[in-house]
DNA sequence: GCATATGTCTGACCTAAGTCAGATAAATCG
DNA sequence: CGATTTATCTGACTTAGGTCAGACATATGC
């Protein structure tokens, strides 16, 4: 190792923090400080309702307060007592706050953008920034119910058939598999699980129910950069309390033996090998799970 | 791709900037502004001339005047005129001053060591880290020159003694190799220069002067993360630079087919190639250059 | 219906951080 | 030598950001 990984990290910090800082600058070109830009993001964010904001920025209730104020003010935000609730308050964009908004998006974006243009290896680049954004927010990944249709589900899936397509010898198209229908994994029937770190989907699981006692597990896919963290075992247990809570009893699912680590998964956690249950003719491994 | 790339760097933004965030909290339980805290870094760090040390933390004359007034009076430091220039001060730290330093320091590689304790793949995060951090400072590497027994030369050289040895089919030996005295890589006859990233050696190259208006570039290292951004053509152009101060008309090299991108390099820069001009038992190439 | 809990707002504070115009003293140039 | 430049310090000021106690209105449990 060239350095010891204490300075390692310890560079990584600075270069990062400069980094950031350069972003913090460049928002208060727009003549507001940082705190009221923030809340303004927060709410083009569809974080509207106070307390919601509040707890995403980390505010003491009366400074948000103040800042609200301000922008209201200034005519970017209009407060609204809560439909349901009169006591919490909704804040929302005005025309005039949706322009802003979007100007504060365009410069992040921009900062973004020159980033990846000014490093010629910039995938490389990006992927090193996913492993690193999983790694630091790896107490923060999300398991969420989704439309196996919605677009956070159709990346995870898009990347799952590339993934078969590199990894089976067969190669993978998916219209010779049985492609399950998105009703089948959706409530009632079944459930599709996205994880999602920090709003990024990078993980998915599905599970297509048949109408009775007994359903698939499909699609179970963690992405590169969130390997190796017992992802693939949550997204499993969060499936089987579906499953339980859709009063499912037994679950099966197929795989191929070019997928070892899932093999090796499904093993540790209680799955039982059985016969071949459909004609499917990419699977080659059974398995069967009571929950 | 899972996500386009502006909402990938947003995400690692935020990431990053939730665990710096938490480094300087903790800094913060020393019960000293964070000012005074990275003022008194600053100075553990080497930065003890107060002008340097403004640059570095990028303060207003005045503030840091205050700061260091502040961490006088807490009995962490002291201040005396620059022995040959009595305008300028420098800052040292007391005895005091120096087990407060340690103990920011201890806070600092503590956060860096747990985040590597929990996460898994902790020799690829920082490898990804590494890259980051190289990206983000590009326009920071500095190339300095040093003397080549120095740790940071050592470590370069380390670095790629184990290169040559995974890429050239013989195995590399470096006793075998003409290793070059230190003297002749360093001022008089010659120069040894390292690129630095914020502190963090990322490669290397050596002017090994003979006496002669004759020298040899020996040496050209850039570490895996940096390379793709020019850094060995910088390198290059500073050896020449250096060749010239030292009034040295002619450069040789020797180099192997295996190093690809370093043929390249040199038969786009210049070199010539030209006759065995030693029998070290390596290299299979022998390019020359007029400076 | 009343007591209590919850969500937001207001006013009165405080601190860290930073700016800027001189003051001061030492170095340097002609 | 005197004039100018350079390095630092001091005092007066501003702003962003944040805390806290209580006010107020609405919801909820009994």
């Amino acid at each position: 190792m060239l350095h010891d990984a204490v300075s390692r990290i310890r560079r990584f910090n600075r270069a990062v923090t400069a980094e950031v800082g350069a972003l913090d600058t460049s928002f208060l070109g727009r003549g507001r400080p940082l705190g009221a830009a923030r809340v303004l993001n927060g709410i083009g964010h569809g974080r509207g309702d106070v307390g919601a904001l509040r707890d995403y920025l980390g505010l003491d209730s009366g400074l948000l307060s103040r800042l609200l104020r301000g922008l209201e003010e200034e005519g970017l935000v209009v407060t609204l007592p809560h439909p349901s609730d009169a006591r919490r308050r909704v804040a929302a964009l005005t025309e005039a706050g949706r322009k802003e908004f979007v100007a504060y998006e365009a410069l992040s974006n921009a900062q973004a953008a020159s980033l990846v243009e000014r490093f010629p290896r910039a995938e490389e680049l990006l992927r090193a920034m996913d492993l690193v954004a999983t790694a630091l927010g790896r107490e923060r990944i999300a398991i969420e119910e989704c439309d196996p249709r919605a677009a956070t589900a159709v990346s995870c899936l898009t990347a799952y058939y590339a993934e078969l397509g590199r990894r089976l010898a067969t190669g993978f198209d998916v219209a010779l598999s049985r492609d399950p229908e998105a009703a089948d994994m959706m409530r009632p029937r079944g459930a599709f699980l996205v994880a999602l770190s920090d709003g990024m989907p990078i993980g998915c699981v599905g599970l297509k129910g048949k109408g009775g006692e007994v359903a698939e597990i499909k699609r179970l896919w963690v992405c590169p950069s969130a390997r190796g963290l017992g992802l693939a075992r949550r997204l499993m247990r969060a499936a089987e309390d579906a499953a339980r809570d859709l009063a499912i009893t037994t679950l099966q699912l197929d795989s191929n033996s070019a997928l070892t680590e899932a093999l090796q998964l499904y093993r540790r956690t209680g799955w039982v090998e059985i016969e071949r249950f459909n004609d499917d003719p990419y699977p080659d491994f059974f398995f069967e799970k009571r929950v």
